[in-house]
DNA sequence: CAGATGATGTTCT
DNA sequence: GAACATCATCTGC
């Protein structure tokens, strides 16, 4: 993917990256993920991590766009963000769930689960859950998403897009901008479908 | 099905 | 001390 794809505001982005694939290559083995759902979180609304300004977390959202924002959620989990918008914009998108594509063994292996159709359900739905599956975490911060081990490619057969746009799930503030973005009808996305 | 809740660590006030 | 871009598991319909 060019670095140009990623190089506009957050809402965009997000539903650019709708429909494209997520691929990471590990010593593990290979995994791949259509993108079924995401979120746009920017500077200027008080929901986004840069809101208030640079930190050690969140530098990397305020560089150049088509880089990782991995952090640390609840003590438990990682979530992952595509960034967005020009340099000094905190601008990022977050992957919220993904259609299990390639190397589905293995991420059935990571999130513990039987790849029967509850478990092929399950395996991606959630941020939390589709980096499980997919071996993200900390070492992935600012990885390159243009090239390297952890990427993000134009689907190989794009198909018809009908996206929905609803509220972002799970925050506080900033509750009524609509920048929660899903391949309508798809059931791998989380929660409920608008 | 919906709603409540505990697990768990980092960041910020 | 509180908040948090979550998830699995429990309860009661």
């Amino acid at each position: 993917m060019a670095r140009h794809f990623f190089e506009r505001g957050a809402v965009e982005l997000a539903r650019a990256l709708i429909g494209c694939v997520l691929v990471h290559e590990t010593p593990e083995g290979t995994t791949a993920g259509r993108i079924v759902e995401t979120e746009a979180y920017d500077q200027g609304e008080p929901a986004s991590h840069s809101h208030r300004g640079p930190t050690p977390r969140n530098q990397v959202m305020f560089g150049p766009a088509g880089f990782a924002y991995v952090y640390f959620s609840y003590g438990m989990h990682w979530c992952m963000n595509v960034v967005a918008g020009r340099e000094g914009r905190g601008a990022a998108v977050l992957l919220r769930a993904l259609e299990p594509v390639d190397g589905l063994a293995l991420m059935a292996q990571r999130r513990g689960l039987a790849l029967d159709a509850a478990g092929l359900r399950r395996l991606c739905r959630g941020p939390g859950c589709l980096t499980q599956a997919m071996g993200i975490d900390q070492r992935c911060y600012g990885a390159d998403l243009a090239a390297g081990p952890l990427r993000v490619l134009l689907p190989e057969a794009p198909s018809r897009r009908r996206i929905a746009a609803g509220p972002r799930i799970g925050i506080s503030k900033a509750q009524e901008l609509p920048w929660r973005f899903v391949l309508a009808d798809n059931p791998f996305v989380s929660g409920r479908r608008a």
